[in-house]
RNA sequence: GCUCCAGUAGCUCAGUGGAUAGAGCAACCGCCUUCUAAGCGGUCGGUCACAGGUUCGAACCCUGUCUGGAGCGCCA
C-alpha cells in the first residue's frame, strides 16, 4: 500500500468550522508571538488547545516548550515574553506561566454570560457553517436485495446516517447514496427458486412481504447448495437477467421493490434519513464495459488465466507475487470492483463530488485502498477529490464472539430492535409500577420505542468507530452511564422545570441577563460554549463517539449543576438565567442528538 | 507467509506529542419535607502488552517481539 491513500484525511485543515473564542485566541497568541519575537514567527501554530485539567483555566498554549530550541531560550523565558505581548483582557483573566512553560488561558465569567446571551435564540446555537462548503457523498448500507437486513447492516447504517447530518449541519452539501447489491448471483438464485416453487408469487405480488422472500432465500440456498440442476438453472436466470429477457425482469423488478420497501420499514423505525437516492449495482450496469476499456487504453490492464487484471502496487499474494484486481471475470462478468471502479468514475465526473464518505467494515480496508488506488492511477481520483473509508469494527457478542443466532446466522436487525424495545419497555413498566404512575398504552409503547432504538444507535456510536464493539442490551439500556437513556434524562428534567413552574422557554425572549454564579453553572455555561469545537473535529475525524463524550459530560454537569442549584425558586435575575441556561442545556442535547439521529423525549 | 487493526483500572471503554493517564459499570460509604434519586457527592482501583529508539517532553511517533482479531485471485 502506498501512503498516499491515506493521506486526504490527515491533510484537511483548511476548511474548518471556526469557533470564535478557540479561534479568536489562537489568532491573539500569534500575534503576541510576533510582536515577542518578530515576524519571522508569523504562520507558527499558537499550540492553543483546551486545558488538560479544569484547574489550569479553560485553555492552554504549549508553544513555548516548543519554541524552546528554536529560539534558544528557556521555555519559561519565551512563555513570560509572549504573555507580556497577549492582549486579550476581553476574553481571559490575566495569562498565567505555569510548569516548564504552559500559559494558562481562564475565560472571564463576564465573557461567558455575554457569550451565552449571543446564543440563547439562535437555532445553531452559534455554530457558524463552514466558510468553504464541499459536496459530499456519504455511502449508506448497501445490503443484498434479495436478502432481510441483519445485524450486519446496523454500523453501516447509524454511523452513515450520523456521519451525514453533522456534515450537512456543518454546512455542507451531502448526498446520501445506497449502492444496493440488486444485480448477480443471489438474484438468479432466487428467480430460479421462485420460478420452480411459487410460479404465482410473479403475478401477486402483493400476498409477498419480506419475510417470505427471506425465508425463500434460505430455501433457494439450500437447493442451490443440493441441486447441480438447481444450480444451472439459477446461472441461467442470471444471463436472462442480463440479456435483458423481459420477464426475468419482472421478477427482479418485483423483488427489489419489495425489499426497498422493507428496508424503508427499518430505516424509518432506526430513524435513518428518507433521502436516501438508491442507485444500486444495476445502475453502473452500462458503464462497466468502458470502464475495462478505459483501463486497457490506458496501459493498466492485464489478461491473467483469462481474467482482466490491474496488478496493484504494494500487494503481494501468499507466493510473493503482484496481486491482481480482477475487473472482469475470466467467464466475461464483472464484480464488485468493477462496479466501485464505475462509481468512482460516476462520481467525480458526473456527480463532480469533492469528498466520498465511504463507512464500511474494516474488513474491506483491502478492497478499498485497491480501488482507490486503481482510480488513482486511471486519473479518475485526483487531488482535488478525497476518497475516505470511515472503517469500524465488528459488532460482537458478550462473549466477544461474532454476533450470531443460536444456529449460526446472522440475527435479523428487526428482531434486535424488537428485543432492545420490548426490554426498554419492562424497565418503563417496572418504574411506573414502583412510582405508582398511570400512563397511556401511547405514552408507554412511544416512549420505550425511542428508548430502545436510542440506546442501540447510541451504544453503537459513542464507541470509538474503528474498534470492535460489544453488544449488550444491558449496558446500553442501563439508566446511568455513557448511554441514550442517561441523556435523555437529563432533557426531560429541564422539561420537567418549564412543566412545574409553568414557563415556555420559547417566550423567555433573546434579550435575557446571564448571571453565572455558581460553579456548576459556570461549568455547564462554559461546555455549552464548546459544542462547535466537538462539530469541527468531527468534520475532519469523522468520529461520532467525540459528540456522544461531548453530550455525555454535558448532561452530567447538568446534573451537578440541576442538584446544586434551585431554578424556580431562585430569585431573579438568578431565576431567569438559569431558565435560559437550563434550555440552551436542552437544546443542545436535542440539537446534538439529532444530529446522532437520536430524537428526544418529553417526559419518560 | 504477507497486509491491516487492536492490546490502557476487575469489566466496557475515552484519551492520535504536553502538566499528577480519565470516565462509566461493578464494590463500598453518604445524600430525597425542596424543579423526576432514571440523580448527586465520596472511597477503592493502573508496570498504558513487552523491549529498545526519537524528543526538552511519549499511552500517543519509529523499530522489534508477544497476544488477540480481520483480510489476502475471479463472492460482495
Amino acid at each position: 500500500m502506498t501512503i498516499d491513500e491515506q493521506e486526504p484525511v490527515r491533510r484537511l485543515k483548511a476548511n474548518q468550522i471556526m469557533n470564535s473564542t478557540i479561534a479568536e485566541l489562537k489568532a491573539y497568541v500569534e500575534q503576541a508571538l510576533v510582536a515577542a519575537f518578530g515576524a519571522d514567527l508569523a504562520g507558527t501554530d499558537p499550540m492553543l488547545n483546551p486545558a488538560s485539567n479544569p484547574k489550569f483555566g479553560d485553555y492552554q498554549s504549549n508553544v513555548a516548550l516548543a519554541l524552546a530550541k528554536k529560539l534558544g531560550q528557556p521555555p519559561r523565558a519565551i512563555a513570560e515574553q509572549i504573555v507580556q505581548q497577549l492582549e486579550v483582557s476581553h476574553i481571559c483573566e490575566p495569562p498565567t506561566v505555569a510548569g516548564p512553560g504552559f500559559i494558562n488561558l481562564e475565560l472571564k465569567t463576564s465573557y461567558i454570560e455575554a457569550q451565552l446571551k449571543a446564543i440563547q435564540a439562535d437555532p445553531r446555537l452559534g455554530v457558524a457553517p463552514v466558510e468553504q462548503p464541499k459536496r459530499i457523498i456519504v455511502d449508506y448500507p448497501s445490503p443484498n436485495i434479495a436478502k432481510e437486513m441483519h445485524v450486519g447492516h446496523l454500523r453501516p447504517a447509524v454511523i452513515g446516517d450520523c456521519i451525514a447530518r453533522m456534515l450537512e449541519f456543518v454546512g455542507h452539501d451531502v448526498l446520501r447514496i445506497s449502492h444496493v447489491g440488486d444485480w448477480g448471483t443471489p438474484f438468479g438464485m432466487l428467480i430460479a427458486y421462485l420460478r420452480e416453487a411459487y410460479p404465482d408469487a410473479l403475478t401477486t405480488t402483493n400476498q409477498l412481504d419480506l419475510g417470505d422472500l427471506s425465508s425463500f432465500y434460505r430455501q433457494a440456498k439450500k437447493r442451490f447448495d443440493e441441486d447441480e440442476n438447481f444450480r444451472e438453472a439459477a446461472r441461467l436466470s442470471v444471463v436472462e437477467l442480463q440479456a435483458g429477457d423481459e420477464k426475468t425482469l419482472k421478477a427482479w423488478k418485483i423483488v427489489c421493490q419489495l425489499s426497498s420497501r422493507s428496508y424503508r420499514k427499518i430505516y424509518d423505525l432506526l430513524g435513518i434519513s428518507a433521502d436516501i437516492l438508491e442507485r444500486g449495482e444495476s445502475f453502473y450496469n452500462p458503464f462497466l464495459p468502458e470502464i475495462v476499456e478505459e483501463l486497457d487504453r490506458l496501459g493498466l490492464l492485464v489478461e491473467d488465466n483469462g481474467a482482466q487484471c490491474v496488478f496493484l502496487d504494494g500487494f503481494t499474494n501468499k507466493e510473493g507475487k503482484p496481486l491482481p484486481l480482477i475487473v472482469q471475470k475470466s467467464d466475461g462478468g464483472y464484480n464488485y470492483a468493477t462496479t466501485d471502479l464505475a462509481a468512482i468514475r460516476y462520481r467525480v465526473q458526473t456527480d463532480k463530488i469533492q469528498r466520498v464518505i465511504y463507512p464500511v467494515g474494516a474488513e474491506q480496508t483491502n478492497h478499498f485502498t485497491q480501488i482507490f488506488q486503481v482510480g488513482r492511477r486511471a486519473g479518475w481520483i485526483t487531488d482535488e477529490v478525497e476518497f475516505i473509508h470511515a472503517p469500524f469494527g465488528l459488532v460482537l457478542g458478550e462473549g466477544g464472539q461474532k454476533l450470531k443466532t443460536r444456529s449460526g446466522e446472522a440475527i435479523r436487525l428487526q428482531e434486535l430492535l424488537n428485543e432492545a424495545i420490548a426490554r426498554a419497555r419492562a424497565d418503563l413498566e417496572t418504574r411506573l409500577k414502583e412510582e405508582e404512575r398511570q400512563e397511556t398504552e401511547e405514552f408507554i409503547a412511544h416512549a420505550a420505542e425511542v428508548v430502545g432504538i436510542s440506546a442501540v444507535k447510541y451504544a453503537d456510536l459513542s464507541q470509538n468507530r474503528t474498534s470492535n464493539y460489544i453488544f449488550s442490551y444491558d449496558k446500553m439500556l442501563a439508566l446511568q452511564g455513557n448511554t441514550a437513556p442517561y441523556m435523555l434524562y437529563a432533557y426531560v428534567r429541564v422539561q420537567g422545570i418549564s412543566r412545574k413552574g409553568g414557563i415556555d422557554f420559547k417566550q423567555l425572549g433573546a434579550d435575557c441577563p446571564i448571571v453565572l454564579q455558581d460553579e456548576t453553572e459556570l461549568a455547564l455555561a462554559k461546555h455549552v460554549l464548546q459544542f462547535d469545537e466537538i462539530l469541527s473535529a468531527i468534520d475532519l475525524d469523522l468520529l461520532p463517539n467525540r459528540l456522544c463524550q461531548y453530550l455525555f459530560e454535558l448532561s452530567q454537569k447538568f446534573n451537578q449543576f440541576y442538584d446544586r442549584c434551585p431554578v424556580l425558586q431562585a430569585d431573579e435575575p438568578l431565576r431567569t438565567s438559569r431558565l435560559v441556561l437550563s434550555n440552551l442545556t436542552a437544546q443542545t442535547i436535542k440539537l446534538g442528538l439529532s444530529l446522532l439521529g437520536i430524537p428526544v423525549l418529553e417526559r419518560m
